[in-house]
Formats: C-alpha cells, structure tokens, sequence
DNA sequence: TCGATGGCTTGTA
DNA sequence: CTACAAGCCATCG
C-alpha cells in the first residue's frame, strides 16, 4: 500500500534561528514524526523552502520549536540524544520500487545511526558492515539523508581518511566533527 | 529500459 | 605528494 504523501500527508514545518542560522524540520501531520530536516540556511526563505519543495502541502507552526532547539545544539556539537522513532523512516520505502527487497538507503542510514559521538567511520567500512561493495552508492544514499544532524552523516569519511563531500559543504562536515572533538588536520581526521 | 551520475576506492605513473 | 583511469553499484531521468 502506498501512501501519496503529497496528496494526504500534510506537513508541519517549524523553524527556528540561532546566531543568523535558520534551522527548520518538517513533520507529518498524520504520524507526527520527522520527514525533513534542513541544514542551516542564511535566511528563513530558504530554510523553509528546503522542505516545502519537497512537501507542497504543508503550514508553517510553531509547534515543534522544542524539536528544532534540539536540533540546532546538534549543529553546535552537543551529544543531544534523540530517539530515531521520531523519524519517519517511511519516507524512503515510497521511492523503493520492490517491497520485498530491503531499502538500501534505510540500512545505510540506520548503520549510519550507530556511529557514536566523536568518532567516524570511512563509506567503505560502513558499506562492508551491510555485505556490500557498493561504497560509492553508500555516499550517494548518505547525501540524500533526510535527517541530518540526527543521522550523523557527517561522521562518515573517505578510506584516505579525508574529509569527503557533505550536503552543507565540506566545511560544514569538517566543522562539525571538531565540534565533537574529532582532530582534523589540513583536510584529514587523525584517528 | 538504459545510460548518466555521484558525499567512493584502488592502482598506476 | 598529485593526477588520472578504471571499477563499482544504487538511483534518477
């Protein structure tokens, strides 16, 4: 059974700023969990517009304003706890085209998940804790997180132990893993 | 259906 | 150290 989340699932998008950032999330109005997370943007436009284009059926509240404050001490590299059941890991079996097969996408965020605080792990470990080869597609899977921050792709780095790309750029990644204390020299983590 | 495209990796020069 | 080619594989148009 798949649900049309355009149609039916209206999203409730709050936001929140913090030192010029503009950090947002979008919630389902049926589930009340977390479809979207934007990164911070400079303006609230775009930090909206991160989930609206995605979800053109929502409104914007204040409801979750708590939620987003956790979410910006994330960004300032504070170990937040957040439970995963407050995400909609739905989200990606819409896109998954054979139900019996298991979204790769899904077992690469959830591994992605277990990365603790502090510490990263390269594409290709994390693509050989799933059996697979596939470390290339692992990056792709990651840049399409919906839930950055709280899925922690940032703590994925490349076997050379460089950085690698990240979604809110390079900087960003590399911000936020000194943010968690990680060492990072030139362009390269130190283990 | 099929080719193009990546948050990659390894080998070679 | 850098540069480039080839291999890789899920996803997207």
């Amino acid at each position: 059974m798949i649900i049309l989340k355009s149609a039916v699932n209206k999203v409730i998008i709050s936001y929140y700023q913090e030192n010029g950032l503009f950090f947002s999330i979008g919630i389902s109005s049926i589930t009340g969990k977390i479809v979207k997370i934007s990164l911070p943007k400079r303006d609230e436009t775009k930090a909206i517009k991160e989930i609206s284009e995605e979800y053109p059926d929502y409104e914007i509240s204040d409801k979750y304003e708590e939620l987003v404050k956790k979410i910006t001490s994330l960004y300032a590299g504070k170990d937040e706890k957040l439970d995963l059941k407050i995400l909609d890991l739905d989200v990606f079996e819409s896109k998954n085209k054979s139900p019996d097969k298991t979204s790769f996408m899904r077992d690469v965020l959830l591994q992605a998940s277990k990365i603790p605080y502090g510490e990263v792990e390269t594409y290709k470990s994390l693509a050989e804790k799933l059996g697979s080869h596939a470390y290339r597609a692992v990056g792709t899977a990651l840049r399409k997180n919906p839930f950055p921050l709280i899925i922690p792709c940032h703590r994925v780095i490349k076997s050379d132990l460089t950085i690698g790309e990240y979604a809110g750029g390079s900087e960003m990644k590399k911000l936020l893993l000194k943010r968690e204390g990680v060492t990072i020299k030139g362009d390269k983590v130190l283990l």
